[in-house]
DNA sequence: AGACATCCTATGATCGATCATTAGGGTGTT
DNA sequence: AACACCCTAATGATCGATCATAGGATGTCT
């Protein structure tokens, strides 16, 4: 690979690590590296762990409701303009904003460290699956603004919610 | 640093991103990496995500509690024999089993990508936390038996009370 | 003395090459 | 035909070196 792109291993090392660790390659030892057959499956294992992380957000510390506003307004813009890019980037903000108010990096590293963004794309462009839409945030806002205390089973359900279901199908 | 220990920069710089990883050094682009200044509130917030997470996987599935008791026993036997690296080594198998058990692989690799095993050192050796004891653990076999709802409550508070409280101390 | 431009050095990334290991194919034997 | 052994080739890790960049130190000017 590394021939073929004209660079030296190391650049090409370095990359291959990040897409293993993003779980989109597969390696075994002394068999090389090879793109992922990814599922549904896999696609629902990385948004349970994702609505777990988020719900061990709330419980440790709520956001500012005007910043998840703000979020939410960038959303609504991207969806009008049919931006799916900006909507799926500007959606993930408003999930990391939750997360980042919990006032604990190391969750915030590791919720970073699934790749949200990367995995809502393929969620969308792989499965068809919806997109999370403005509308579905509006609830969340309204609980963190009474300050209600199901809003991380809220949260959790509405991330699952976007989670592929049962069905086995492969791509 | 590789001068110094005779090696070529490779291995040094795999090492530090290791390191870094495991929030065990921290670097500045173009500063380079120091070790880090560890307080409780670091060994707080990774217990904090840890406690999260297994949480979580007793959501999506339960352990066999034959294999609890198994790791537990080997806890027993290194307490009695005073065999701390032991006692953690086994403490962590059996929380291992726990998250394995969920079936989730995501799940299992961000938990193992919190490096439990030393963190659990570091709590003993630099802050004496008690260690994990294997009494301790009984409610939680117990509760898995008899397919306890609370089970996951109960384990996140089997671990949050091994981390630190409130007090900032310092090393 | 303080503000500012310039130089120096450490860092970080990349390069091209070598070396040990091992998977998988090929050969030979029973 | 089944099996064991060997051997090639690819992988992965390491090496020693170069290059661009950024931070800090130095020196100059006001």
């Amino acid at each position: 690979m590394a021939a073929e792109l004209g660079v030296s291993q190391a650049p090409v090392r370095e990359a291959l690590r990040e897409l293993e660790a993003l779980r989109l390659i597969e390696s075994a030892p002394n068999k090389g590296a090879r793109v992922r057959r990814l599922t549904r499956s896999d696609l629902r294992e990385v948004y349970q762990v994702r609505a777990g992380l988020e719900e061990t957000a709330v419980r440790l510390g709520r956001p500012r409701v005007e910043a998840l506003r703000t979020h939410l307004g960038r959303l609504h813009e991207a969806a009008a303009a049919g931006a799916l890019h900006d909507q799926v980037r500007h959606g993930v903000a408003f999930h990391r904003e939750i997360v980042k108010a919990s006032g604990n990096d190391v969750l915030l590293s590791v919720w970073e460290s699934l790749g949200i963004e990367v995995w809502t794309h393929l969620s969308i462009r792989l499965f068809r699956m919806p997109h999370e839409s403005a509308a579905g945030h509006e609830p969340l806002v309204e609980a963190f603004e009474r300050d209600d205390p199901g809003v991380g089973v809220l949260l959790r359900e509405h991330l699952l919610g976007y989670a592929p279901g049962e069905p086995e199908g492969r791509i």
